[in-house]
RNA sequence: GCGGCCGUAGUCUAGCCUGGUCUAGGACUCAGGCCCUCCAAGCCUGAAGCGCGGGUUCAAAUCCCGCCGGCCGCACCA
């Protein structure tokens, strides 16, 4: 049987320490994975580069909150509603229905908010049945998508795990909001862990019940949808996949530019068009090829309760199709009014030159870190012929370079070890290894995108110069050790090309 | 959650049907060494495995049950 690229890709990410399935001692829990000591970083970087594009160029500021909230923000949020569901499952056909739901259909009568005990005893005086085939419905059960928890002691204050970050963003909006001095719009984020009981999760991680998300709420007044930077993304085409033409079954999906979308219609407005050309261009910049990335548009239906226009963010994959990367939604004044509404407190913001109040409406770019960090493995895994490598961008490679001892002996590998400490007290992720022969060492740092090897050769002993070769093209260039560093910085963060920090070698 | 298939070292796999020299074999990997003046060479040595629990049996990797996990399909993914 042929393996596919995600089985190669995973045995790599398992045995290299990327990722691998949490417990595994106690023979695993779905929906949990580890990130071990190469996927960690790499995780890591994402969010670097992630808060390159939201802290540091767009300017919005980072907040960090508990992810255990009281029930209160989640009834306020909507979510206690949207997320809790009593089901029940037909007997003879297996169809899961909301109890609330069916009830509705069969029996015309609507039963939200009855207490739970007393919805079982309803089901069986009207003698629900399952409107598909007649069936016999199942006893009810609870699905929680949210996990539940106590705070303090006893059962008085029940507290959920949050299953997005933005919450917290909603609440401290006040305080935001002259922290930003009254100015709008402007922009939060968060960066943090979200949590949700999936029935089943599977694909690895691209469905987790514990995972990372990077999320950005964007709050500006309805009436001036504008974003000061939109001439630069104006021009700007992107890929999009209508709901209209998803409901007609249409698999097409045009390309336009950002400001034509806008006039069009066909974005809600020049915020939303904005950060959807932002998230192509984060996505690009990890190594995601332009061609596997596209904006899905969801159908009324599939919306959040929240949100009044959503386009997904996806990405082409060889195992799991098209995988939503990041989610933008219009979420409208919704959330800040419903804080309002249930805490009382005026959320409010007074425009004083127009002299008028409004409830800020938000754009929220939301990414999934954990699904991000999949397709930028994916992306980055390369086979030609029997050489393996991750073909990961040099800002984002875990170790930034190997450095290496030509031959086991003659005082290599000790030379070797005062340049690695050296690079090691300025600042660089570098890596060791003097096991098995050179090749070896090079396949070995390829395989887990490490872009640069730098060898200490006898040339080395004679004159202080080392070797510096690419992981892309396995060319070499001889630097002088005292501007080693130099020569690392300009290639792993300035962008140099390798011929532009060293001689070239010729072998 | 339902149905189908599956679970042997770090990875891939042989063995399972037809219980018994299986003290579980191999390949790759990894560690130590030899050799070696640049791309997974070779040689020596070593580490490492039957998902978990129960049952049947004189005897279980092998048969049975439960659980856990994985893959595929349905549903779910707000």
């Amino acid at each position: 049987m042929k393996r596919d690229k995600h089985e190669k890709l995973m045995d790599l990410a398992k045995r290299r320490g990327f990722i691998w399935p949490s417990f595994e001692l106690y023979g695993g829990v779905g929906g949990f994975y580890d990130f071990g000591p190469l996927g960690s970083v790499l995780k890591e970087k994402i969010i670097r580069k992630w808060r390159e594009y939201y802290v540091i160029r767009e300017g919005f500021f980072e907040i960090d909150s508990p992810s255990i909230l009281p029930e209160e923000v989640l009834k306020a949020s909507g979510h206690v509603d949207h997320f809790i569901d009593l089901m029940t499952e037909c007997q003879k056909c297996g169809t899961p229905f909301r109890v609330v739901d069916v009830i509705k259909e069969v029996t015309g009568e609507d039963i939200e908010g009855m207490p739970r005990e007393e919805v079982q005893k309803f089901m069986d005086e009207k003698h629900v049945r399952c409107p598909d085939c007649g069936g016999e419905l199942g006893s009810i059960f609870e699905f929680n998508a949210m996990f539940r928890t106590m705070i303090g002691p006893g059962t008085k204050r029940i507290g959920y795990l949050r299953p997005e970050t933005a919450q917290t963003i909603f609440i401290d909006f006040k305080r935001l909001h002259r922290y930003a001095r009254g100015k709008i719009p402007f922009g939060i984020v968060q960066i943090g862990r979200g949590f949700r009981n999936e029935i089943s999760p599977r694909q690895g991680i691209i469905r987790l019940r514990e995972f990372t998300m990077a999320e950005a709420e964007v709050f500006f007044d309805p009436q001036d949808p504008h974003h000061p930077k939109f001439s630069n993304v104006a021009g700007k085409k992107i890929r999009l996949w209508l709901a209209s033409d998803q409901e007609k079954g249409k698999t097409e999906t045009m390309e336009i530019k950002a400001e034509q979308a806008v006039k069009n219609g066909i974005v809600c407005n020049e915020l939303m068009a904005y950060y959807i050309v932002l998230t192509k261009h984060f996505l690009i910049d990890l190594g995601i090829p332009e061609g596997a990335i596209r904006f899905r548009q969801q159908t009324p239906g599939q919306r959040a309760h929240y949100s009044s226009e959503t386009w997904d963010a996806e990405v082409l994959t060889e195992r799991f199709g098209w995988v939503e990367v990041a989610g933008l939604a219009y979420r409208t004044d919704y959330d800040l009014r419903r804080h309002s509404e249930f805490s009382g407190e005026d959320l409010s913001v007074f425009l004083p030159e127009e002299r008028r109040k409004v409830i800020c409406h938000v754009i929220e770019p939301s990414y999934g870190i954990d699904r991000t960090f999949y397709c930028v493995l994916e992306h980055s895994f390369v086979q030609e012929g029997n050489r393996t490598y991750l073909k990961l961008k040099r800002e984002l490679a875990p170790i930034e370079a190997g450095v290496f001892p030509l031959l086991n002996r003659d005082g290599l590998p000790e030379k070797a070890i005062t340049v690695l400490e050296s690079l090691r007290l300025k600042g660089f992720h570098v890596e060791y290894d003097e096991s098995g022969s050179i090749g070896r060492r090079y396949a070995r740092a390829d395989e887990v995108g490490t872009p640069y090897c730098v060898t200490i050769d006898h040339q080395t002993l004679e004159d202080d110069t080392v070797t510096i070769r690419d992981r892309d093209t396995t060319a070499q260039v001889r630097v002088k050790i005292e501007e080693l560093p130099k020569a690392l910085n300009l290639l792993l963060r300035e962008g140099a090309a390798l011929q532009d920090v060293g001689v070239p070698m010729g072998l």
